[in-house]
RNA sequence: GGAGCCGUGGUGUAGUUGGUUAACACACCGGACUGUCACUCCGGAGAUCGCGGGUUCAAGUCCCGUCGGCUCCGCCA
């Protein structure tokens, strides 16, 4: 039996691979990995030990192995060993463990290290907080949940993987370093050394490059691609992050949804989740009319709807004002169930309203025959009776109205829906709802800007019979980009693109991007686009929020190995850090002063 | 850019209307224990309450500022 530690580093099984079979037939292991846990009894030492596989009890009897009993009596949490002996049936199973019926008899073990006193404890279901877990992060790395987590998103990619291989997809790397291109999100800057003065940008997307790719002749591209933005965070967004991107040459929309349906489904199948094909569809302009919004979770009901007729003619300034206005609406849901809602409750949900932007809310609910109203004295009962029954509501419900641009009554509503949903558990456990979202306007005005913009980017192609309206109406010509939905949540998103130079030249037109900018900034596409582009398109999946769903955490961060926090710090590294003056001037550039230092 | 919540031994929390020895659990240290499995039991050490300022006879507790974490709005083609 092997006993230097030398020979107790030479691992012969695994702790969760180990069997009744391994102990029936008496079989000689050696182990290595971590102390999960130590329950000892005085004479009889248990030890839950810890490794990539799973987790075994060791038992070290001082009657039988005393050496190795000594020895197991300074082990603590966390210790690195390496333990050899033999598999046996357990006196005392624990069948609420995997390996509980099987234990390992100590024979000798070794700590090949030692482990301090840990900020996370890795054995104790207790949380730490993230800001201890996310500076220490290989520690809480080492937990169950992570472990699974990120085993979990291996799996997928290798789903996604297999089964864009067998589509003959190919896997080609773009450049990180490249240049920074206008509209979109923020980006994050290189300096060169070389080229004092000038930057290169970390891509947003590789989405010119893998157009490019089609242009060269590929057809069908894929990458595991490294994404960055440097916009403000959330729990879905990390400044940086991980795309599924797509690209395949002479493709239709329909094409792009037979290639993803089943890829997403041997996604869910790595899960153990069936989900049915194809996937439903909807229009962009009936999402946003029904749901307030162009991701909509169709899990549960609660659809808005406009008061229309009952709310007419009432003399009440809140709603003539929106109606008198061709932008304005009086639009509402019901909740049902909730006719008999408190005054604490409303006044809840007027506070969401106004939060979502809306000036107020205005509620009627109706409980045994008997109105309530924010606005009863004004509309009287027959009217509030009115409106709630052309919201589809009846006695024993209540209605939420916004009067306002249609455009904020659908935001505010759409954030109400779902808020409500969740609020009264009105979302059923284990459904997954994909939809595809199409036929989204091309491009949406930027009051600010003044200007129009593009809603997915400027290269999405228009419906091609829709080109010719390019110049005379922009804001009714609707593209031939598309959404996949989960859940309410975007999880990815693409177009069939532009592959003709002169209508690109005529959107970049339309956005106000002259032809001189668009030489300077995108000069390498458009020549591209002259020397014989083949129509393409594509989509990029948003990885990180697929895997977090489908490990069933709410965060991206859960995911990512070592994420950053909501301020785009990793407290790990303690990255972004200072740079000695030295590498400033190398580089050509110099701080100023007055931004001042944070962290003192 | 804005709003909200949070910051107390190594870790997770408690700490009523401001009141004198800052409590509990886990981890840690010592002791007891031969079938435990979140082992159990006994004992011990360990925090001046993120940081700075203010109010007060008195501040973990109230006020202001600041730093950090999280959530949301804006933003993110």
């Amino acid at each position: 039996m092997a006993g230097t530690e030398q020979e107790l580093l030479i691992r012969t099984a695994g702790c969760g691979e180990l069997t009744e079979k391994d102990a029936s037939e008496g079989r000689e292991v050696v182990l290595t990995g971590w102390v999960h846990r130590r329950r000892d009894l005085g004479q009889l030492i248990f030890i839950e030990m810890r490794d990539a596989t799973g987790r075994l009890q060791v038992v070290f009897d001082p009657s039988l192995h005393p050496d190795a009993h000594a020895a197991a009596e300074s082990l603590r949490a966390e210790y690195v060993i390496g333990v050899a002996g033999t598999v046996v049936m357990r006196e005392a199973p624990n069948p609420d463990h995997p390996t509980g019926m099987i234990e390992l008899r100590g024979q000798s073990v070794t700590v090949h290290n030692r482990a301090d006193n840990l900020p996370i404890q890795v054995a104790d279901q207790q949380e730490a907080n993230e800001e201890q877990r996310l500076k220490h992060r290989y520690i809480d790395l080492r937990r169950p949940r992570l472990q699974h987590a990120l085993r979990t998103r291996h799996r997928l990619a290798t789903a996604a993987r297999e089964v864009l291989d067998e589509h003959r997809f190919v896997e080609i790397e773009t450049p990180m370093l490249t240049r920074s291109t206008p509209e979109g999100a923020r980006d994050y800057l290189v300096p060169s050394r070389v080229h004092p003065g000038k930057f290169y940008a970390l891509p947003q997307s590789p989405q010119l490059f893998k157009q490019l790719l089609m242009i060269a002749g590929f057809e069908r591209y894929y990458q595991f691609a490294r994404c960055f933005r440097d916009e403000d965070l959330r729990a879905d967004r990390q400044p940086e992050f991980t795309q599924i991107d797509i690209e395949m040459s002479f493709v239709t929309p329909q094409q792009i949804y037979d290639l993803i349906e089943p890829l997403i489904v041997r996604m869910f199948e790595a899960i153990d989740v069936q989900i049915a094909r194809p996937f439903p569809r909807m229009a962009h302009a009936e999402a946003v009319d029904r749901f307030g919004i162009d991701r909509p979770d169709t899990r549960f009901g609660m659809e808005l709807r406009d008061v229309g007729a009952a709310a007419e003619s009432t003399g009440f300034r809140v709603f003539d004002e929106p109606l008198a206005d061709p932008g304005g609406a009086v639009r509402g849901i019901v909740v049902d169930g909730a006719g008999g809602a408190s005054r604490k409750q409303l006044d809840t949900w007027n506070g969401w309203a106004r939060e979502a932007g809306a000036r107020g809310l205005l509620w009627i609910k109706s409980a045994g025959g008997k109105i309530g109203s924010s606005a009863l004295k004004v509309l009287g009962e027959e009217r509030c009776r009115d409106i709630l029954r052309a919201l589809g509501g009846g006695d024993g419900d209540a209605a939420l109205i916004v009067a306002a641009d249609r455009s904020l009554c659908n935001q505010v509503l759409g954030q109400l829906r779902v808020r409500i949903a969740r609020e009264r558990d009105r979302i059923p456990e284990g459904a997954w709802n994909l939809l595809w979202v199409e036929q989204f306007p091309l491009f949406e005005h930027d009051d600010e800007a003044g200007r129009y913009v593009a809603i997915h980017h400027p290269f999405t192609a228009p419906n091609w019979d829709e080109v010719s309206r390019l110049e005379t109406s922009p804001g009714d010509v609707r593209s031939q980009a598309y959404d996949l939905v989960l859940n309410g949540t975007e999880i990815g998103g693409g177009s069939i693109r532009i592959h003709r130079r002169d209508v690109q030249d005529r959107v970049f037109e339309a956005l106000g991007i002259g032809a001189e900018e668009a030489e300077e900034k995108f000069g390498f596409l458009l020549r591209a686009l002259d020397s014989g582009a083949p129509p393409h398109g594509g989509i990029a999946l948003g990885f990180d929020r697929i895997c977090a769903m489908l490990a069933g955490t709410d965060s991206i961060r859960e995911v990512i190995a070592f994420p950053k926090t909501t301020s785009a710090s990793c407290l790990m590294t303690e990255s972004p850090a200072e740079v000695d003056a030295q590498q400033l001037t190398e580089l050509g550039l110099k701080t100023l002063e007055s931004r001042g230092k944070k962290g003192d």
